[in-house]
DNA sequence: CGCATCCCCTGCCTGC
DNA sequence: TGCAGGCAGGGGATGC
């Protein structure tokens, strides 16, 4: 999927189109993505008017007027599309710039005032739900949920306390939603670079004994940060097959220090390793070796 | 309970 | 050019 900066970069796309809006209908044209939708779903959205687009993890979270909130999840291959009428695209939301088939358009939100936001999907993975404000941190979706890596109180001490005594590897714990909400393969391989900590390294490993956080810990929690401000800051578009609706690439262009560029330098100035694909968790790990310890 | 594996689904890329 | 196989941003279900 889109990881977080991307559904955040997402979110700020749709919230001028979406936040004020009333929904004026609501059409779904394929029922079967991840999940099944909500019973009556389209009645439920129909006539409400959406009072804030949010985020928690890699969810949006559209706040509506009587107290229900849509729940949206882009899986590995969704994206959304704005049509006005009688104007293009809007810039700044993702949409595939390959694959967009008609075909895989399985959700259309019209607004009040001619506007169409289409949700296209074509793995499938993606799903929508319905929860209310109130029981919002209750929901089964939503209560499982770690820590979200854009703040300050993602630090040593809250990761000491989460790898304590785990033996999974770093790479796993750190794509466990229940600890970090929102990391995916990406950020996590490019955040433990930055580290210079090994994925393959088990978690409680750089965690003292007493539990306390060490100095190793305190440099991932400000790689993690860093790593997810940057990617939002330029835009989210570490996709190479997603483009701004300008036809720009945005960060990829960039490229990624050791996410998919196994067989390259390390572009670490002083580091003279090879970058190397594992496989963690049946998914493809990238690190240098020689760095990253 | 912790952890690893498998699977959902479609499309793209590589190699034969 | 066609086709088979591998792989992809996620994460829930299952089984040890």
């Amino acid at each position: 999927m889109p990881e977080l900066p991307e559904v955040e970069t997402v979110r700020r796309g749709l919230q001028p189109v979406l936040e004020g809006a009333r929904i004026s209908a609501v059409t779904v044209r394929r029922p079967d993505l991840r999940f099944p939708f909500p019973e009556r779903f389209a009645e439920r959205l129909t006539g409400r008017t959406v009072t804030g687009l949010g985020r928690r993890a890699k969810y949006l979270v559209g706040d509506l007027d009587d107290g229900s909130v849509l729940l949206m999840h882009l899986g590995m291959s969704g994206s959304f599309r704005i049509e006005r009428p009688g104007e293009a695209e809007t810039p700044g939301v993702f949409h595939r710039a390959r694959g967009k088939d008609a075909a895989h358009d399985h959700v259309v939100f019209h607004t009040g005032d001619g506007a169409a936001v289409t949700y296209n999907d074509p793995r499938r993975f993606g799903f929508m739900a319905l929860a209310t404000r109130a029981d919002l941190d209750r929901h089964p979706l939503m209560r499982h949920l770690g820590r979200e890596p854009t703040g300050n109180d993602l630090d040593a001490a809250f990761l000491a306390a989460a790898f304590a005594g785990k033996a999974t590897s770093l790479k796993a714990a750190l794509l466990d939603q229940t600890i970090v909400a929102g990391l995916g393969n990406i950020y996590v391989c490019e955040a433990l670079w930055r580290a210079g900590l090994s994925p393959l390294r088990a978690a409680g490993s750089v965690v003292t004994k007493a539990g306390a956080p060490t100095a190793r810990l305190g440099r991932l929690a400000e790689a993690i940060r860093a790593v997810i401000a940057d990617a939002i800051a330029a835009g989210g578009s570490s996709l190479r097959d997603y483009v701004q609706a300008d036809g720009s690439l945005g960060y990829f262009q960039h490229r990624f220090a050791v996410y998919d560029r196994e067989g390259d330098p390390c572009p670490r100035p002083t580091c003279a390793g090879v970058v190397r694909r594992t496989v963690q968790s049946g998914r493809s790990t990238f690190h240098c070796p020689a760095c990253q310890r």
